[in-house]
DNA sequence: TATGAATGAGCTTTCATTCAT
DNA sequence: GATGAATGAAAGCTCATTCAT
């Protein structure tokens, strides 16, 4: 059929664009974005991206969402997912967190952004917690409840905070942000290492203390 | 003194500018930022803001320069200070460690500015950690190699990663960032449960473990 | 032809926007003309010069090379002419020198440009030493030096300096440009005085003088 | 005595910013000269400029002035020096206008500025035609028809147009400004053959020709 | 006299946005 | 649907000019 070719054509149009302006909001920042790369890139011209989208923060927005989509669902299967005892459950979440904000580049990438364009979309960051922290937050409350509750937690108060989790992975975001190419790191060991501390920490146990298994 | 009130305002004109610079930035980014506003909310023209600087990247290179000073400072002091036993010193150095990425909002802000204009500044990010993130690294290790020499560090394997300690601290700043309006945080409580986190970890000690006090 | 007028003005908004430069730039000199001044007078607005051309400086260039490249072409074509016997030639040769560093407007001015804003475009006068004055000259000297062959030219010492002919037109250029509308001059008979000064020299010879060895 | 220096200094001060004003003008042109510029080579600051003068253009127009008064002065002198016969005389007259236009930096520099800015400074044309061209023109058109009167000229229609004596040191002049440096050039030897072209011409006369019909 | 901090009008340049085709 | 010429509101930056000291 002659139309084929172009009407598979014309729905991956917005999403080609999508993927031309992810590409470039990461590399310059959205203020820094011009539209006219961002159609360059995605081999249209300035007027068709006006014609998908409303206006430049509307593609902004819509890239955002795009891109945050299979994290927002991930996060949902997580939050349902069947549990288990607390250490192997954690465990499995750090890696989790580990490939979405430093492996992962898309993921790890898109996060950056809201970071840095957090002021100027602040209902994008909404949605990113309703989405993804709110749901891994809470998931992750539920789990060390049920640990605190059957013993397998030591202190109960980390239930106050329980993103602190996420803190070595995302601190090894920031620091492939900052540092990116001026050293690599190994993550697979950052993360080993993370876990450890987090699981067991940093103090010996008096003697005698065969820790846990 | 004829001169006086003359000469005192001249001399303080460009920290005038550099404050003013400082609340824009932070308010609207690099980019956004309109130097028109920076000179307005220091109570002068645009015109005079090139009196001073050559342009507005070397404002802001000299903005985050002037502020970053004190934890240069800081960070060169504790890097020299006296250590004492590692538990100890880790609880200093993570307090030391809130207050300059957390607490004091002087910090916390050019922190979050140099995670968010990071590409287009290197030259700031090599400054920052030549001068801030290099010495406290340091430090660190050092303070953590002697205490694996005597014993008081559980599992070694934290010396391939010292800045993980930073990582609440990060982590907090990044969610007030992003989150800043949505809920208080009650940070001298963070930083309590950041502590025992890290240096006593997650998970329980068999029966009869004091732990530590 | 539905595109017809569109397409046809697209086509030539580079030549009428160049137009515009031209008089501008050739009223007020480079520095002192604003682009906003070409781009009304092109019935334009200052953005769509930027479509097409780089900046302020390229707009200059553009013009300078549309404006002279008439004169290239004619400078290339008198080189290849047919000669005749050098007297003639001189004459035709003269001619055509005055119409296009006094006559022609568009000449003139194009020259005067060159001149005032030589130190700022050297690259400008490169081209035009290379295309006009330089196939100028060459012809020029072939011809006085085929006359001398002949016997045709007194004084040999001329084809050193062959562009001493150029100088009562550039004289004559020189002149308008200062003394404009003062007064008004016969290029004519500027010309023909010119001609026969040139050629045949102030001072009388003596009775018998043949004038040469 | 103490004031003495200063006094100097104070009396010197308007010849010192002229003459710096007289290399960047030189330089860069009327429009594109920074007062400061002028100011830091003068060892001066922009304030004392305008205590001294008016304003910008005051400043162009005094150095046009002051480097012009010279040639004034040299121009009257000539305007009243006693002639010999008409050869003898032109040829003293090219030597001299060589040296204003073409030999003399100064002057050179100061008719290039003149003819650059024309436009700008009617007034500054108008004076230096009435206090130069004026009796140098008249001065030649007095020794031509002395000249002719005795027969020392061969044809008196150069009487319409005497300033076409000045077109070679003209042509130098441009020829420097636009092809400085490319090529130097022999002023010495330019000056003969420009001597010889116009007081005896190009063309060989026929035997027995005497020059006047 | 001389300074130099301060001004502000004015210029070049950019780029999101529009719309006739 | 798609184009790309055209717009015009900003914004960065310059510099002649002023004036308190």
């Amino acid at each position: 059929m002659a139309g084929g070719v172009r009407a598979r054509r014309k729905a991956e149009r917005p999403g080609e664009i999508l993927d031309a302006a992810f590409e470039e909001f990461v590399q310059k920042g959205y203020a820094a974005t011009r539209l006219e790369d961002v159609a360059a890139r995605a081999g249209v011209t300035k007027g068709t991206i006006y014609f998908y989208f409303e206006n430049k923060e509307q593609v902004f927005v819509a890239m955002v969402r795009e891109f945050s989509r299979p994290l927002h669902i991930q996060a949902e299967e997580f939050a349902t997912s069947s549990s288990s005892t607390a250490p192997e459950f954690l465990r499995a979440y750090l890696c989790y967190l580990y490939r979405i904000l430093a492996t992962d580049p898309r993921s790890r990438e898109i996060f950056r952004l809201l970071i840095a364009e957090a002021s100027r979309f602040p209902e994008l960051i909404d949605e990113h917690h309703q989405n993804f922290m709110g749901p891994v937050v809470k998931r992750l409350r539920e789990s060390l409840e049920a640990g605190a509750a059957k013993g397998e937690i030591r202190s109960p108060s980390i239930l106050e905070f329980p993103e602190l989790l996420l803190a070595p992975a995302l601190s090894l975001n920031i620091s492939m942000l900052l540092f990116s190419d001026r050293r690599p790191i190994d993550m697979e060991r950052h993360f080993e290492i993370a876990v450890d501390l987090l699981l067991n920490g940093l103090l010996p146990r008096p003697a005698g203390d065969p820790g846990r298994h």
